[in-house]
Parts: C-alpha cells; structure tokens; sequence
DNA sequence: TACAGGATGTGACTATTGTCACATGAATAA
DNA sequence: TTATTCATGTGACAATAGTCACATCCTGTA
C-alpha cells in the first residue's frame, strides 16, 4: 500500500493485453477507485472459500491459481503474470472462490472492490466487452485443459503443459516460469517421479535439457508434434 | 425458418435464466435481429473449425457440446437445453469454433450475427453484464470438471457427472437426458465398459437402477457422498 | 565448511482403468 | 415376423501411471 505514482501504474496496465487500449479516462478510473497491495513470495492474493468481493489486476510477480480437492489433492489450473486479471468470476457471479491464487515470487497488484468495478463497467461500456473477451478466453483454455487431460497419455499431455509455459520468442528456449518437478506435476496432472521419468527420457532424446533443476525446451516442433500424438 | 410468433419466442425466452430479466426492448430487438433455425436429431447447431460468426440460443431441444481431439477421442463438454446460449466464445474473441454443438433432438434456436449481437450489446448494456455472468458460471463448470477429472477416480467422477444431469425437483431420480453408456462414457470420460461395471456395482447396492438403458438415482444422498470420496 | 531441508533420480511393485473379444438383448424397419 | 443394427453385460488381459522406499544431490545459511 506504499505511495505509487499514476503514471507508473498506467504504463504497466497500459503494457498489458485487456487494458493496452484503454483511453486515459478508463485508466485514471481504474486507478482511482483501485487499491494498492504488495504480496510476499507464499502470500495468498485470493482464497478458496471466501466470498469473492473484489478483483485484482496483477502488476508485477507471478501468481499461481489452484484448487484444492476435498481429497487433499492440489490442481493447478493456470499461472497468471502481470496484466492479468484475478478473482472475476466469483465477482460476477456472486459466489464463493473457487480457487486459490497464490504469489510465487513478490507480487503487487490493484484491487478493485465490487461497487468500484460495477462503476468502472457502467462508465466505461468498452470495458465490458474487453473483459468478456478475456473470459472467452479462459474459457477456451480450460476446455482445451479438458480436452487434453482426457483424451492424451501423460506424454503428450506434459508436453502441452511444457508448451503452455514456454515463451513465445523463446530465447534458448526457457521457460517463462522455474517451476520444481512437483509443482510441474500438480500442472500437468501427474506424479513427481512420472514427471521426472518423462523429463528424463526426453533429455536422452535431446527434445528438452535439465539443467540444475530448470527446464529448457531444445527442440520445440518435436515437442509440440509429441503434444499432438495419437496417443 | 418457419415463421414464427414474436410472443412465443419472447415467452421461450423470459423463461430461461439469461433472459429472464429482460425488459421489452430486448427481447423484441433479440428477436427481430435473430433469426429462427431448426434442426432434426443429429444436425450440427456448431461445427469445431468453422470461423465462429454467430451465437445462438436455444429455444427448445438439446444439444451436446463436444469436442473431437486429435487423436479421435470425442470428449463432452457439457449438455445444453433450452434458454442456454450457445458459440458466444468465439463470436467473442472471433477464433475458430472449439466444438462442435450436436442436436440430440429435435432443436430450434434463434441465431444472431456478429453485427447484430454487437449493435444489442451496445444498446442494452445489462446484456453484456448477463453474458459475463453466464460465462462466470461456465468458466466454474470447467474448473470444477477439471478438478474432478484430475483429483477424483472414476467412481467419484461418475458419481459427479450423473449429479449434474439429475434434475433438480428430482422426480423419482429420473436424469434430465437418458444417455447409452457410451455416452455417458464420453461424458465422464471413462471406457463404455467401465460404466456398465461401475453402474451395476451401484445397482447391487441400491444407489442408482439401470431400467431398460436408463440410469435413474435411487440413493442421491449417497451418490453425492462418493462424489466426494477421498479416493 | 558443514549441515539441514528440499528437490531429484530410480528401482520394484501395485492399482486402476482401458482394450479385446464375445454373448446377449432390445429396438427398428422391411 | 425376421433380419439388421446398435446397446449392454462380462471375462481375461495389458498398459499406463501411481506409490513407496531410498540414494543423491543441490543450495542457502549458521
């Protein structure tokens, strides 16, 4: 909650897909009615369980977004960067979070409360349509999710998640995130040591390098041909 | 294309969720722009790899969402009936359609056009906030189907799926759609053959009847009770 | 530098679920 | 009715992936 300069916050919103065409008004709105948090690598930016009254656009870091079973099981169902936006759904409709968002390095975001956003959305019709479009989105993702998770063997499956996290100009082919085998795991849907033979069976082939514990993707087409086999 | 009353639709319409709250000028621009369309048992409403130029909804009927992977699985995304909007993900964010939407009877539908659902956005702004609400609800449907696919074995993931088409005001049990068991399969994503073995355990002990093909739910406390089992 | 606590590598075994192969059954159309 | 077809039961087996149990190896910190 430390003093942020306008300007800055608008750069960084402005730099960022939902909000990269939003006239001065809307982002002056935005941060306006916005609050500043700072997060601690752990913090949990939102909760499963809670009642969800607020949204957040991430600014800086990296946050996970997961699910906790009732089993126990943990299900990682995205990693969000800055420019996201987090917590809108339990906003629109009324209900609990689903999912818990989770800083996995110092995170700063701007929350917006419920009556701000609902202001925001009347002022600014545009911005309706933006965030239906990021919602299209996600929508799109977490039927693609399905999709793989139900129709490929965990090869195949891996390699989209290997896929999904890579950057798009890919420098060296790294990823965007340094996630640990177990994190990897809980993304892709499979256990630490299967994870781990998979990542090593594909170093013997050279389709990725492990080096001290990171994951570089070396042959990116054989990668995403893996990710579309029969089986 | 039949010609049909504008009262009619309008009453099809205020029943269903999305547009109960509708005041008059929307439901008589919906109408007037929409397009009236009907399809036998078996139509495609929505074919997966088509540019996605139009949404529809449903008027009557039902129709499953599926998508076919590329190594041929068919997976079931969801089943739609009456009142239930349908291709507003890509008409949105103007990718291809990611799924197919099949008749699985006799369906009418009102179709609307790009051009024609933006001018009814911008004109009646509460209609852009329903959509969001809808797709809020659709993006909770997916995360808790991947949760459930991921964290639960099959016995659970039936016991969740069969929930979800049992009808509220449970008349006896009866499911709101009587699926074959591959269906059912495709759905819950497991083998044709897992489904019968797992139906009839639950038969034996009372929980769900399998009477010529169709399931009904004997047991629906208990049923909800194995959908969270921990194993 | 030494130590503690993670993260990783790997073998052996188990469990769950899919596949194949038929038999049976029920519904539809000539 | 009778043939054709699609849906359903069920056994035997195969395969994929999880679990358990350790050994190893980092990395940060006292």
């Amino acid at each position: 909650m430390g003093a942020v300069k306008a300007e800055e916050l608008a750069n960084i919103l402005a730099e960022h897909s939902l909000f990269a065409d939003c006239d001065e008004a809307e982002l002056a709105d935005l941060i306006l009615r916005g609050h500043f948090v700072q997060y601690k690598k752990g913090d949990e930016l939102i909760m499963q369980g809670d009642p969800g009254n607020s949204l957040l656009i991430l600014l800086s870091g990296n946050a996970r977004t997961s699910m906790i079973a009732s089993n126990g099981y943990e299900v990682v169902l995205d990693y969000a960067e800055a420019g996201q936006v987090l917590g809108e759904i339990a906003l629109l409709d009324g209900g609990e979070r689903t999912a818990s968002v989770t800083a996995i390095e110092p995170t700063s975001a701007l929350s917006i409360t419920r009556e701000a956003f609902e202001d925001i959305l009347a002022r600014h019709k545009n911005m309706a349509l933006r965030l239906l479009k990021v919602m299209a989105k996600r929508i799109r993702m977490a039927n693609s999710m399905i999709e793989g998770d139900r129709a490929y063997t965990s090869g195949p499956r891996l390699a989209r998640y290997l896929l999904r996290l890579s950057v798009v100009g890919a420098e060296e082919g790294r990823l965007k995130l340094d996630l640990s085998q177990s994190e990897l795991g809980n993304f892709a849907g499979m256990s630490r040591e299967h994870i781990n033979r998979q990542l090593s069976a594909w170093s013997e082939s050279e389709i990725v390098a492990v080096e001290s514990g990171k994951v570089r993707i070396l042959d990116h087409a054989m990668l995403s041909h893996i990710a579309e086999a029969d089986s």
